[in-house]
DNA sequence: GCAAACTCATTTGCGTACAAACAATAATCA
DNA sequence: TGATTATTGTTTGTACGCAAATGAGTTTGC
């Protein structure tokens, strides 16, 4: 009997390695199918239009951006005319954020694609492969 | 009976998103056990270990980096001292890359923090759900 | 009532990631 | 051979993503 090596690592078999190519394929799907926002900008526009009016900060964390990243996030939906903001009278440091019109239409328009994104995504896996995988991933969150 | 509203689209339940999150977990987790190298550039030196003597957008193909990206990576392996560098006598285009002795020393040590890496990210799964995600993840690629 | 601790938004710096364009070189095939 | 096509490495521009630092404002504890 030999020992097993115990060094062998393989790149390819690493869960971050196969994670970053998974998410590179998503990425490409997303980009099919909603060119003209990002995955990011789309989550943000999402919960935005889920929490309705909202601090910078607090959005940043309902889409798990740090406070640096959201910043940046919510001057590019800015930019495309998306979110209204206000100072907050209640507590001057906070920005409060509010989805305006073309936000709803924009983001009622893309849901069917949003959806088609995650079906293309998970298209490889049969329906019960699907909701183990989320399952799983979900752990590991 | 009432339609159910097919509209409800909640981002939490995404792949997308979710998939986001578990790879920021993992960020954490790798900077926690390999501070001086980021993920990217571990995949890089991993593979230009594996592979010998490779010229640089080979490198990227193999660590599914596009030609932009794996540049600035190998040129921050090269700052760190781990990769030499020389033009390919038989292909005036190509940059040949090599592991140099520093970066068989870094590999050899880092590896079993790569291990650890991996094993903490999959922690919160059992063994056996460990093994079924990781097969559904490669299917995702 | 006040100081310490915390929160909010912002900035800077670094590191992926990809698109698009470019010049130099190689390969193909008419 | 000579023209077309492809590949290699590079640069520029845009967009996350986090760390760390800052200044302004708020809360807490004593």
């Amino acid at each position: 009997m030999t020992d097993a090596p115990t060094k062998d690592y393989v790149l390819d078999d690493q869960v971050g390695f196969v994670m970053r190519r998974a998410n590179q394929r998503h990425l490409g799907l997303f980009a099919a199918h909603i060119p003209d926002l990002t995955p990011t900008q789309f989550a943000a526009l999402a919960k935005l239009c889920e929490l309705g009016e909202t601090s910078q900060n607090a959005l940043g964390r309902a889409t798990a951006m740090d406070a640096a990243t959201i910043k940046g996030v919510v001057d590019r939906l800015r930019r495309k005319g998306f979110v209204d903001q206000r100072p907050d009278p209640d507590d001057q440091r906070r920005l409060l954020l509010k989805p305006n019109a073309a936000a709803w239409e924009a983001y009622d328009a893309l849901v069917p694609a949003a959806h088609a994104i995650t079906r293309d995504t998970l298209a490889p896996l049969t329906d019960g492969e699907q909701a183990i995988f989320l399952m799983l991933l979900h752990k590991l969150t």
